[in-house]
DNA sequence: GGACTGTCTTGACATCCGTCAAAGCAGAGA
DNA sequence: TCTCTGCTTTGACGGATGTCAAGACAGTCC
């Protein structure tokens, strides 16, 4: 049985277009998995879920550490940690020294993507 | 005496309809991330993940365990340990002793509500 | 009933993760 | 330039996680 390595061996997560069949459509290819799986991690933190909402909700996508550290019973550095996460799964973006800290929803985009699920056919 | 403890008492994420605004419409509130970050984490694993769609895009959204297992270079233990997490996180559902594992497609259409992103409004 | 097959559970271990305290570093203002 | 403020990085520690080996258990077939 060949391997079968699917043409998309390296994902562009920065491209604007889903990049996947859903989930529940196709067997995620072991190398699609590996892509995603980190973005799903980085989600799977209830800060970081709420940093990642408070930022893609805010004007713009974009959102001032000093307004999200104050919204938590965590220290600054804490914070940061999960920012440094969120920007290493690639859902957010920096700037500068990282006072402002920027949504990417194309990667939002392929998450929501690859869990669309069809709605229920008979019931 | 099994222990089986209940999975998600908290939230019922049974229902099939989405229970949250997206991400990026509203900020999440802390309850309601602490109910869907653990189905992100479960999901944050590239053998999860991988696990997630065999059972999903399955015939009847059902795979058997005897299917699972040889597709990865793991032992049966740690398969089983996966699907534990799954099956904790609310993602699959299993019958009799587990031989069969059932996708709950219901808590995927959640979180891809969740993650859904308006279309870039102009590039 | 007895043995076999296959899955789950337990125990153990190395690694990773979340958190904080302390130190480092980049802008802003005087 | 100097200082002040605020975010990041480093180091450390307790707890959670991923993995496997060994044992336990439920169906199945004779």
């Amino acid at each position: 049985m060949p391997k079968q390595v699917a043409p998309l061996a390296i994902i562009d997560l920065t491209a604007d277009a889903p990049c996947c069949p859903p989930l529940a459509k196709r067997r995620v290819p072991a190398e699609t998995a590996a892509v995603l799986a980190p973005a799903f991690k980085a989600l799977g933190d209830p800060v970081r879920l709420q940093l990642m909402s408070m930022i893609a909700s805010a004007e713009g996508g974009e959102a001032c550490v000093c307004d999200l550290t104050p919204a938590f019973d965590l220290t600054g550095p804490t914070i940061s940690h999960h920012l440094k996460a969120l920007r290493e799964a690639g859902l957010v973006d920096a700037e500068r020294r990282g006072t402002w800290v920027r949504a990417r929803p194309a990667i939002l985009r392929q998450l929501a993507a690859l869990l669309t699920v069809e709605p229920t056919p008979a019931g």
